[in-house]
DNA sequence: GATGAAACCTAACCTTT
DNA sequence: AAAGGTTAGGTTTCATC
């Protein structure tokens, strides 16, 4: 992982459809040489996979929240990973420090399909209640990139 | 939009160098066909942009947290997001419903950088306090990166 | 880094509905 | 007109040197 590495990645970052030879333009190097270092980080697992951006709004995600899961008892992350997998609006998940379990982040259609995500969350077994924040405008969006 | 868009926006999602020949067999279209959809869903905006996911370790950012922020008074969202984008460890952001006037997804090296870029958005104007949780292990990932 | 064969992208043209 | 198929060219990929 040296400096071509990183600039190699920054390209793909912008567009991950590049040719080798466009990008080794822009690195210095040939696009046989750009070839080897992208197999690398693939084999490697630098690179974890090509996608695409899409616009939320077309596939029902335009609505999103923030939700905090307590739990009652203790619970294990293998068993909140799985009711959380069985909730596709879920779209991101961990465990964290402080009173509550997990933070969850949801995305869904609307408000009302919104709720009904979060309920299929709330009635789980082990949850105790949550707490909801609604995302009402988005200020920094950098995940995707 | 319909059903043949989304399967190909499924399959470019899985491998957004997949090509056209191939995600043509798997919808059952020529690789023509399948390009012209294509370059239209990106014409359009439906695809945003082809781009890599990258492991957060090898570009220092494997620590994460998910913070509450609350301000004094009234802040627009022009405010926040101004304050926002000058901290690049933030990812990902929003103003919400609650008590909270904003959520904020960092992402950073260790907990020694996240403390300081979290300090960066404490110490900035209007920011009355915050409330962070540290983000231990993750349950589900299927945000598109 | 260079080479060459195979695979792919692309645009123009044709067919179908 | 709108959408898909076919063809032909130029370019890119990829294994090998």
């Amino acid at each position: 992982m040296d400096s071509l590495d990183h600039r190699i990645l920054d390209r793909l970052r912008l567009n991950a459809r590049a040719g080798y030879g466009d990008i080794g333009n822009v690195v210095g190097l040939s696009a046989s040489a750009v070839k080897r270092r992208v197999d690398r980080l693939v084999a490697d697992g630098v690179i974890q996979g090509f996608t695409i951006k899409v616009d939320p709004t077309i596939e029902d995600r335009g609505t999103e929240a923030w939700v905090e899961v307590y739990c009652r008892g203790t619970v294990s992350p293998d068993e909140l990973r799985t009711l959380l997998e069985n909730v596709p609006e879920v779209v991101d998940a961990g465990t964290v420090t402080g009173s509550a379990d997990a933070i969850v982040h949801l995305r869904s259609k609307d408000i009302a399909s919104l709720e009904e995500a979060l309920d299929r969350v709330r009635l789980a077994p082990h949850v105790d209640h949550t707490r909801s924040a609604i995302v009402m405008s988005r200020l920094v969006s950098r995940e995707q990139r």
